[in-house]
DNA sequence: CTCCTCCCTTATCTGAGGGC
DNA sequence: GCCCTCAGATAAGGGAGGAG
């Protein structure tokens, strides 16, 4: 039950004290009650509990006001309960309105609070307490003149800083060893806990091997320098003793032991330790180093490494947060426990902006990252990245020395529309999309298509990437990358019949079938959508958009012919447009996927051993001259925003 | 039946001590 | 001098049971 205050809360001068005296209306706690809006959200607050029953909670402003004190202060929970004891100010500030000897609340409450009040609502509360100083000061201009005039007439205003930073998880530093020694012991208490019960039934306690296994992690952990292939080998055996525990502890339920026996801890514990084992093992066979995420701790494996460009600590822990600033005003807008891409914010930012204050800002001011496509080729710059001038004016060198002397670094002068697309510190072509339409080939899903010598320079790799527009989806498959027609096919995909799906098929050399269908896939028709299928030792990849969609199992070796390959056909035909048709003989990262799937290639890009603009005809821009041959189809003229125009200077 | 308080458990860090 | 183990300290979370 939430029971709100009947009478109003006196001002501070009332606040009963045990002696003579008043609170001062210029204590620093004073002047912050007053400029967080508590009324604003008490009822927001009061929904989370039931209406009539049980004890009345806390008040809003109790609940708030507390969790602002602890970080204000950065103190424990249990010091912060001592300090609204003894300080009257916080006692007025937490909405008591008489001082008070005894704690209000107790410690483990905070538990609670910050439960009940998660990041979204304090966004919602700073937002709030920012728009009402804004408001206020805009109020103060509308005396001095007429503000109305003004505001048509500003069309910029103001600076936005964006940054992405990581909060950092009180964990150990994690290795691969280390967890898997981690989720070896905990097996065994587990193990322990199960057996308990059945001592008289099964007679025979299962082997752990744990004082072996011990030894075995210290032998390595204790060493200075351990050698790449000692690492390996003994990850290779904790996994080894952890595959055994695991299946111990399956026969045991099996033989009747219950979970019952776990603690709620061990029960979620051995979850994780189900996934560390499976991710542990395919790092290990796949000799890789990366897995999509990846568990680094067993008690809170919601944390994720996050790799970020800092020289001496290049990976924390921890999770993952951009922040912009705008007049010294410090807004949270994302924070994650996964490593998201800040880059892909920027434009959304920008747009959040003008919702809020009504005008773009007249700069924005961000790191390298943001340029998310070329920033590897040119990378010469240090410090201060990129100016945009919203107004369109890019010519106005006015206010790029004003901003240049405060801040140094080179400034860049850009037009919205080429966020994505900047190009180091040169001013972009000068490319307007709408009067620069590009061809695009059309597959009429009858019997148009175009045919390829194989293009595979090997069968353990390949990157096949491409740009495609499905005209129908959920009708039939309709294959548009691939070829059937000897004893297998060879790597091929479609769109499904149902579903909005993507299909994909391999073959291995002994015909054995590597294949899957990916539900919701595609958004929906006449849609561009950038497809990356990677197949990196026994395991595919598919990146949607840049953004891993799925991870299959591959076969060692591909099935593949010495003749030839379709695009827009497999042994159905696809109805839509394609376009930037590429295939690589390596396994790309997503790095390398998402910083060129927005513009042409060269073609002269290492390990790339066919490429297909299809802007125009099926020529192939590598130098292996791997002309496609078209058969059917038509070209129409498109405004790609997707894919910036090759530029003939580069 | 719900919410709070009290007490206990769990997770992590720190520094002493000691082996290599 | 490095890096382990161990014990102790600190902090937050969990859960039983009582109050409303």
């Amino acid at each position: 039950m939430y029971r709100k205050e009947e009478q109003p809360l006196p001002p501070p001068e009332k606040f009963e004290l045990p002696f003579e005296g008043k609170l001062s209306p210029n204590n620093r706690w004073v002047i912050m009650a007053e400029l967080i809006p508590w009324d604003d959200f008490e009822e927001e607050y009061a929904k989370l509990f039931s209406a009539e029953k049980g004890a009345p909670a806390k008040l809003f402003r109790m609940a708030l006001g507390t969790l602002i004190i602890k970080e204000k202060l950065r103190t424990s929970d249990r010091e912060t309960i001592e300090q609204i004891r003894e300080n009257p100010y916080l006692q007025y500030f937490i909405g008591l309105n008489c001082y008070q000897q005894e704690p209000p609340l107790e410690s483990s409450m905070l538990v609670h609070f910050r439960k009940r009040i998660d990041g979204e609502l304090i966004n919602k509360i700073n937002k709030k307490i920012v728009k009402r100083e804004i408001d206020k000061s805009d109020k103060e201009v509308k005396k001095k003149d007429c503000l109305q005039e003004k505001r048509e007439k500003i069309k910029n205003k103001g600076k936005l800083i964006l940054d992405a930073t990581c909060a950092p998880a009180d964990i150990k530093y994690p290795t691969d060893l280390g967890i898997l020694n981690q989720a070896r012991i905990e097996t065994e208490r587990i193990i322990d806990n199960l057996y308990k019960p059945l001592r008289v039934k099964l007679r025979k306690k299962p082997r752990t091997s744990r004082i072996i296994a011990r030894k075995e992690y210290l032998k390595v952990a204790k060493k200075r320098k351990v050698s790449y292939q000692e690492r390996r080998k003994a990850i290779g055996k904790q996994l080894k003793y952890l595959k055994k525990n695991l299946g111990n502890i399956e026969d045991l339920i099996q033989a009747g032991a219950s979970l019952e026996n776990l603690s709620k801890r061990q029960k979620n514990c051995l979850e994780t330790i189900k996934k560390v084992y499976e991710q542990q093992q395919s790092m290990w066979e796949n000799n890789t180093q990366s897995v999509p995420q990846r568990i680094v701790s067993l008690t809170q494996p919601h944390i994720r490494p996050i790799v970020r460009g800092k020289v001496g600590k290049p990976i924390e822990f921890g999770a993952k947060l951009s922040v912009s600033c705008v007049d010294n005003y410090v807004f949270l807008d994302k924070i994650s426990w996964e490593n998201f891409n800040e880059s892909c914010h920027l434009k959304e930012q920008v747009e959040k902006y003008k919702e809020t204050f009504g005008y773009y800002p007249e700069s924005v001011h961000v790191d390298k990252v943001y340029r998310n496509i070329d920033h590897r080729l040119t990378g010469k710059e240090e410090g201060l990245m990129a100016y945009y001038p919203l107004n369109g004016d890019a010519s106005d060198s006015t206010s790029n020395k004003n901003h240049g002397t405060i801040h140094g670094g080179t400034w860049t002068q850009e037009n919205l529309e080429f966020l994505e697309p900047l190009k180091g510190t040169e001013k972009p072509a000068n490319v307007d999309r709408e009067q620069n339409p590009q061809s695009v080939l059309n597959f009429d899903g009858q019997d148009d298509y175009i045919e390829i010598q194989e293009p595979f320079e090997n069968n353990r790799y390949f990157t096949i990437s491409l740009w495609i527009n499905p005209a129908i989806l959920n009708s039939n498959f309709r294959g548009f990358i691939g070829k059937q027609e000897e004893a297998y096919r060879q790597p091929g995909m479609w769109v499904g019949p149902s579903g909005n799906e993507l299909h994909y098929d391999s073959y291995d050399t002994s015909g054995q079938r590597y294949f899957s269908i990916l539900n919701n896939f595609f958004e929906s028709k006449d849609k561009w959508v950038h497809i990356a299928w990677v197949k990196e030792n026994t395991e595919y990849k598919i990146y949607r958009n840049g953004e891993l969609f799925a991870m299959e199992p591959a076969p060692t070796n591909f099935y593949t012919t010495n003749t030839n390959y379709w695009l827009g056909r497999v042994d159905n035909f696809f109805q839509g447009k394609i376009t930037e048709v590429r295939i690589w003989n390596k396994a790309r990262t997503q790095d390398e996927i998402t910083q060129d799937m927005n513009h042409r290639l060269t073609g002269k890009e290492e390990g790339l051993m066919a490429y297909y603009p299809l802007n125009g005809d099926a020529s192939d821009s590598t130098s292996n001259n791997n002309h496609g041959t078209i058969h059917g189809g038509t070209w129409t003229q498109e405004n790609l925003e997707f894919l910036e125009p090759l530029k003939t200077n580069i």
